[in-house]
RNA sequence: UCCCCGAUAGUUCAGUUGGUAGAACGCCGGACUGUUAAUCCGUAUGUCGCUGGUUCGAGUCCAGCUCGGGGAGCCA
């Protein structure tokens, strides 16, 4: 007798004749007036449920089993057997029903069976893990996330914490969250009038992180290959499928280390993680084929068989500006790139992800190593089709005056970046790295198109509920 | 932030030129069946997002607002 899991009874861990219970929730009840009553249980641990048959000879059976409704939550204790229906290869032949909770009213119960469009999921998005769907999706991150981890340990990377709070406003990569615990009501004022940050928690003004990037650079220049995963905040006002002003962000730095090499750890890495899920969660990954994108599986085979297409940013521009296709925005050497422009390259040209590079400075951070030709730097992104640029990364400038020169240029301080100056007046090294959006990668992976539906509890503007 | 679209039963949706609010599924009741969000029959569904306007009369037309979706920009 033990206490076993749905994923166990299903892949015939627990072997057939042995009394087992499953604790669960009811996806579904079917009767039968041939005296028995089936009962689907979910719990979490695979995409299927288990089927309980239940005999109405339980004591029970008349008071409990028949008032069973989707979402009551039970222990259930049985034979495991064989099943003599079709549709499932184990069952469980319960001798006992236990309830842990009854839904209050069934006809409100904002989970039924049937199929509920994604947009009203998010509103109840408390209980949309109940749900196929988000529970695949949340197996599926799960094991994206561990094989992230399990990649970088295998390649001898070090996990690092970089700070969540940061008095850095120079970070670049967006609109920053102010954190504070100044009454707003009430705000010190210095004597010209300004908010006196001096007064305030850190005794400086401090932001929620845009990125772990610069911290990151610090121990890969002292460990040498690292990597930070965690949360990232962007307040950007930004309304899409692919932006959330909370989200997780993978981000490797590796020490001498080039562009090529940051390609490389890219592509070696998006394929680790695919051929997790190809092996660890088929049935999820067979659902998503099924409901929400007939591609998905094929799309994960190919990327793990092929090698990604490299290319440099002036030939994407020539690739442009000879096609067929018109573009709304006009296509020239130095603009950035727009959405139909990063689409056409991938999904059309070459019909899978590709890592573009060498972009032209001026629409580039300054960190990013500049190039011999004057005129580029060392900067890539990967851009899958369908979702646009899933990593961004550079090779990182590392030698001090051509760094100082950049910073000059786009107006940043470098005093306030002494630290970060400082990696490079002691023993500096050529180093590398990227960013990975991660709810990107799921949301790519699952086929799941709105990025709000692949984090439990998205954050977006105006929109910060449970 | 900009452009386009939408909001009607628990859910998914229909609702004609403005004239008494509809279906399917779910729920509930019954029938049937080792059943597979099963099938069949029946009952009940409602602040038509909110506020105002036009009209004898508004779910329908107009304005504002709120919320949601898609696209763009910003980016991961």
């Amino acid at each position: 007798m033990s206490l076993a899991s749905v994923a166990d009874i299903i892949k015939g861990v627990i072997p057939v004749g042995e009394i087992a219970s499953v604790n669960g929730w009811v996806r579904t009840r079917r009767d039968s007036k041939a005296g028995i009553s089936f009962l689907a249980i979910y719990d979490g641990s695979c995409f299927d449920p288990i089927q309980a048959v239940i005999e109405n000879t339980l004591e029970n059976y008349q008071s409990d089993v028949l008032s069973l409704t989707a979402g009551c939550s039970v222990k259930i204790t049985g034979k495991v057997v064989e099943s003599m229906g079709k549709g499932q290869s184990f069952e469980i032949q319960a001798t006992k029903v236990e309830i842990y909770g009854l839904v209050e009213d069934p006809d409100t119960y904002p989970m039924s069976a049937k199929r509920h469009s994604i947009e009203y999921l998010r509103e109840v998005a408390h209980l949309r893990p109940r749900t196929n769907i988000i529970g695949a999706v949340a197996r599926v991150r799960n094991t994206l996330s561990q094989a992230i981890h399990r990649f970088y340990n295998e390649e001898g990377y070090l996990w690092v914490s970089t700070p969540i709070l940061t008095g850095s406003d120079c970070e670049g990569a967006g609109e920053m969250f102010r954190v504070s615990t100044l009454d707003f009501e009430n705000l010190p004022l210095t004597d010209d009038g300004k908010v006196d940050f001096n007064e305030d928690f850190f005794g400086k003004e401090t932001f929620l992180t845009v990125s772990g990037q610069l911290n990151a650079e610090t121990y890969a220049c002292a460990l040498s290959k690292v990597y930070t995963f965690g949360p990232t905040f962007r307040a950007e006002n930004s309304n899409t499928t692919r932006h959330l002003a909370e989200f997780w962000m993978v981000e490797p730095e590796i020490a001498f280390a080039d562009l090529a090499d940051a390609a490389n750890l890219a592509e070696k890495m998006l394929k680790y993680v695919f051929a997790a899920v190809l092996a660890e969660r088929p049935d999820d990954m067979a659902f998503f084929a099924q409901r929400v994108d007939k591609e998905c599986i094929t799309r994960l085979e190919n990327m793990v068989e092929r090698d990604f297409v490299r290319m440099d940013y002036t030939d994407a521009i020539e690739i442009l500006k000879n096609c067929d296709k018109k573009f709304d925005f006009p296509v020239e050497w130095g603009v950035d790139l727009q959405s139909e422009h990063e689409r056409y390259l991938a999904e059309v040209h070459v019909g899978g992800p590709v890592i573009l590079q060498n972009y032209p400075k001026d629409i580039k951070a300054f960190y990013m190593r500049l190039n011999d030709d004057g005129k580029t730097v060392a900067a890539m992104d990967v851009l899958a089709p369908g979702i646009g640029e899933i990593i961004g990364g550079a090779q990182r400038e590392e030698r001090l005056d051509v760094l100082d020169r950049r910073m000059k240029e786009m107006n940043i301080e470098p005093e306030d970046m002494w630290w970060y100056r400082d990696l490079r007046r002691y023993g500096t090294v050529p180093h590398a790295g990227f960013g990975l959006g991660f709810e990107r990668l799921v949301s790519y992976v699952t086929g799941v198109q709105n990025i709000r539906d692949v984090i439990p509890f998205p954050r977006a503007p105006r929109s910060a509920n449970f």
